[in-house]
DNA sequence: CATGAATGAGCCTTCATTCAT
DNA sequence: AATGAATGAAGGCTCATTCAT
């Protein structure tokens, strides 16, 4: 975790690569290393130097959000209503990934580049599973659910509003995801339906 | 729908190049007309003969399953249960897209490269719809949900299954994903719990 | 030149493969084999059968043009004006040029893909020497010119109409020919100016 | 103008890049890159880094050309004698023309793919406009033509010899390229013939 | 004679990564 | 540290021509 502090001039670069990654990630475009150095204005070298790989990059430009989430649950994990904790988090998570077009490919990639991020992921992990457990402890989760599921699950309603519509970026998309996590909270089924 | 026969020799040749394209697809290999002739054992030119581009190959791998859903589905709407035809089709719709990878491609394009895989998308969507409407006439339907909502929701819960672990091929995907869809119908909170 | 008549049937085709080329020469398409067959609805090898090379077309289809420039030569040479007669043959030859596409190419080919296509020019140069030879002989014609330089003077005013402006079909082309075939017969220096 | 001046490694493989694509130009081989790369001993890549397309580099190896013409018609623009001003500039044209084969393809592309290729080219236009008003108010010009034909009228002279015969490098072009273009200078016809 | 499938060399272009300066 | 030139494998696609049917 000791991370040599960076030369002032090397800090300032680093910033400046990962706020053109992150205008990249926004407007869609693919992030070539090459191509966020002549946008930096530095050489390939220096975003090498920073950054091994696009992944790397990309993580970094992920990190805030991700950050931001864990931030969340462990306010969440403080909520003395079991659901409403875990319900606000499973929320700011698919809002998250439906706001934050970096997140996507950084939370279904299988490896990390960078051990912040597997930290990161981890402690949502944790996070989700101590909010899950609460909610089961208290009664208000169905059977059959476990806190592995969670996360494919966000991922799932982040992926059915990519499906359904307008790019990233777009105001409807966050109404269109807090829709579908209703949805699977509450089921699509008629509750007082019975077999 | 009359499409001139092809020659013996060029029909054994479409069959072999979208046999290893199938291949291909199960392994996870991303679609190269270079690399399917290579293994083909035939010229680039003819691969690029029978298929323009490899949207309109990969559209000719997944027809198959595309076709098997809309024969389910027109089975589906003559099932005297409304919310058992409803379920079946969506499960078999995950199914499929759990079972094969050249789905989620082709489901999610924009743009088709061949007619009939928009024929295809076009009457599952007109099925789903038809059978959404009986589902929800039926009055088994939690409100809010539409039927451009299926579509999007489906991929969602393949892409959590893909999240969630084995590759393509796997069967315990199939379980997960009927337990993923289970919960998207039934919902993740427990049934006796009002806010 | 005793050619075996062709059955009636390849005749029809043979018109219709030059009926197509012609038409795709007028649009400017570059003449593909492959693509005049489609075109006409016969096979590769049908066009391979009557036109042994894409030149080999091209110039069956700039024949025409070249038989009516022959036989307009034939009659120039009757005129009693031999300058009348070898200006109105040079007027023709630039005008066939710009209005025809197809005789750039075949005009400036140093080998011919039919002996026709030789003959024809042969009889053109011919031509042209005739014409040439009468008005040189009536003192019409400034000193230094040879029968050779007509055919590379005609192409070479007709491509300075293709640099100037707009492309083959434009009814201005002719107009621009003219003039230019105009400055090069009286010359772009003011007649009374001596050095 | 201020190019950020190239490392000296870069520059001389520019240089070798530049050599060996006048060589193909005046060999007459058609600008590939990936040839090009090949023969000077480079990468592709190299090659596209420095000339982003066949035509750019092209270009530069007109360029020489251009200038030098350039910088004649400046010349001739102060030459006390009108006439011998614009007659000179044509011949040095066609002259270049004639003996550069890069020149016909720039001269007569209507895109061009360096900035630097547009300005020589407008620079040209415009000495030749100079020149060419000069002539005309000094009288002797014939009427009808305009400053606009001269480009037109000198890409004809410079095709009309190489139609006529033998290709770039040969000696004899020159003095073919002198003949035509004073008889596009002087006329064709003999001067005391008056219809 | 006609067909049209097959061929495959050939060209273009991109981009992740290295390394001399 | 920073630079940015160089690399070259990799992939995409076209098209003139042949030859089995």
């Amino acid at each position: 975790m000791t991370t040599t502090p960076l030369r002032k001039d090397a800090a300032r670069n680093w910033d400046r690569i990962v706020a053109v990654a992150r205008a990249l990630v926004d407007e869609g475009t693919p992030l070539q290393l090459n191509d966020v150095a002549k946008r930096v204005g530095v050489g390939v070298g220096t975003v090498y130097r920073h950054f091994a790989t696009p992944e790397a990059l990309l993580e970094t430009v992920a990190a805030p959000s991700l950050e931001a989430l864990a931030a969340y649950g462990a306010a969440a994990v403080a909520d003395p209503d079991p659901w409403r904790g875990f319900e606000g988090f499973l929320a700011r998570t698919v809002e998250a990934q439906v706001g934050d077009a970096a997140l996507a490919p950084v939370t279904a990639a299988g490896a990390d580049a960078l051990p912040r991020t597997t930290e990161l992921k981890a402690a949502l992990r944790e996070t989700g599973g101590i909010l899950f457990e609460r909610a089961r402890d208290a009664g208000v989760l169905r059977p059959g659910v476990t806190a592995a599921d969670l996360m494919p699950l966000m991922c799932g309603v982040a992926y059915a509003v990519e499906v359904h519509g307008p790019g990233t970026g777009d105001p409807d998309r966050v109404a269109t995801a807090h829709r579908y996590l209703g949805m699977l909270l509450g089921g699509l089924r008629a509750p007082d339906r019975r077999d």
